[in-house]
DNA sequence: ATATAAATGTGATATAACGCACATTTATTT
DNA sequence: AAATAAATGTGCGTTATATCACATTTATAT
């Protein structure tokens, strides 16, 4: 394993920022980054979960690989760490996560990450705190994909992306419609024929996967009423 | 708020296993307990969380109240804390917690909880197991939620019953057809046809509430592929 | 014990969404 | 540049499921 300068990165976890010089050492000692290209598998599903991901820059899609067909949990931006539920209790990957865009991965020793954690209760927290916020999103995304209706994840998939991904009102969307379908739940030709509806509206502006929200207001109502 | 004695309970979590006598008293005099008929609410959504809330004894639906139709989210058997995330970040309650059955609640004040993650490793990363292991269930219903159809949801609800609540082929269910509706994402109506198609079928006994598995293995690829 | 409310079952109808087929556009490869 | 593959758009029939309406049973209150 490479060793890492941790104590350089300027790209740290909140968690890693509460961890002493030493403590810094000692992560670096037992850590490895690698970079990937938009496509490559960085967590493999059912795999043994050997290390902590986190995901120091780039974009990346969790999805589980279902019998018929793939399903995206969800979006998550650097700086964040990829599934952490995945590296304990059963230490099997519950997802697989891939890169969606020129992503770099810093991959941390369980039994490390472990140490830290009971050593320093600063870091143990800010853990904590993640994963709190991590599980409050997912339930978010849950809900949506249970009450809405196929219009109504659609908008709530633009919307993410333009707030939570892209804080802009015009983007590239990082996915095919087909993930744009597996993530909202719902078929492909079902996201095609409401983007194409959502365009005539002049709720939004689609150009291929080049998006504009030109009418936000209308967009959230559908997003919370439909 | 009344003093608990933490260290004679032998309800105690699995990361409150981890004290030592002098934390377990800290505990207690930071810890009310209550008690909870069916159909109290235990935790109120939206509400400001003031504590950290541990099922001792007892059985909880934790859900939401949607602007048309409430969600349950899940149904959570005593020993576990309740909705965690809700007692970090924000500190505003996510969901609602409503007692099923008689219950009994541990009231934790947060900032000794915090304190406890803060000083105690052991404890620190107890929690995160329990975390991590509650979003991996959270995530499975979900995906369960969104790929399935209704008599594929509604076997998977009656399995889960069967499984992780009563551990007994045989058992009451603790909630109206509504609430089950609620649960597994669909209408009454819908899981009133279900149920007696099969009971008809031979691969469950329905009488009212009671519920009896009579083939399992039909329920279980019902489950899984429809 | 009777009255009232809540929960449940079931038919008829409406509708959202899927699945299929195929045309068309946009990428990728050779 | 040409050829091949992948991604996308769109019409149409089918289907699962919601919704509405009302009967019936079960629980709760008076």
């Amino acid at each position: 394993m490479d060793i890492t300068i941790c104590q350089l990165c300027n790209l740290k976890s909140s968690a890693a920022q509460k961890l002493s010089e030493a403590e810094l050492g000692m992560l670096g000692e037992n850590c490895a980054e690698t970079h990937y290209q938009s496509g490559d598998i960085i967590i493999k599903q059912d795999a043994h979960s050997t290390n902590v991901a986190y995901l120091k820059s780039g974009l990346v899609k969790i999805h589980t690989e279902g019998t018929i067909k793939d399903k995206i949990i969800k979006i998550t931006k650097a700086p964040a760490y990829l599934c952490l539920p995945n590296n304990f209790g059963d230490k099997i990957n519950h997802f697989s996560a891939t890169a969606l865009e020129s992503t770099t991965v810093c991959f941390i020793n369980v039994d490390m990450f472990k140490k830290l954690i009971y050593e320093n209760g600063d870091f143990a927290y800010q853990i904590i705190l993640d994963m709190s916020k991590s599980e409050l999103q997912n339930f978010h995304n849950c809900l949506n994909n249970a009450q809405k209706q196929n219009i109504g994840r659609v908008a709530d998939v633009i919307l993410f992306f333009a707030d939570s991904i892209y804080s802009a009102e015009t983007f590239k969307l990082p996915v095919t419609r087909e993930e744009l379908a597996a993530l909202a739940g719902i078929t492909r030709e079902s996201v095609s024929r409401i983007l194409t509806e959502l365009n005539n509206d002049k709720t939004l502006d689609v150009k291929g996967r080049q998006i504009t929200i030109l009418n936000r207001k209308i967009l959230k109502q559908i997003s919370e009423k439909a």
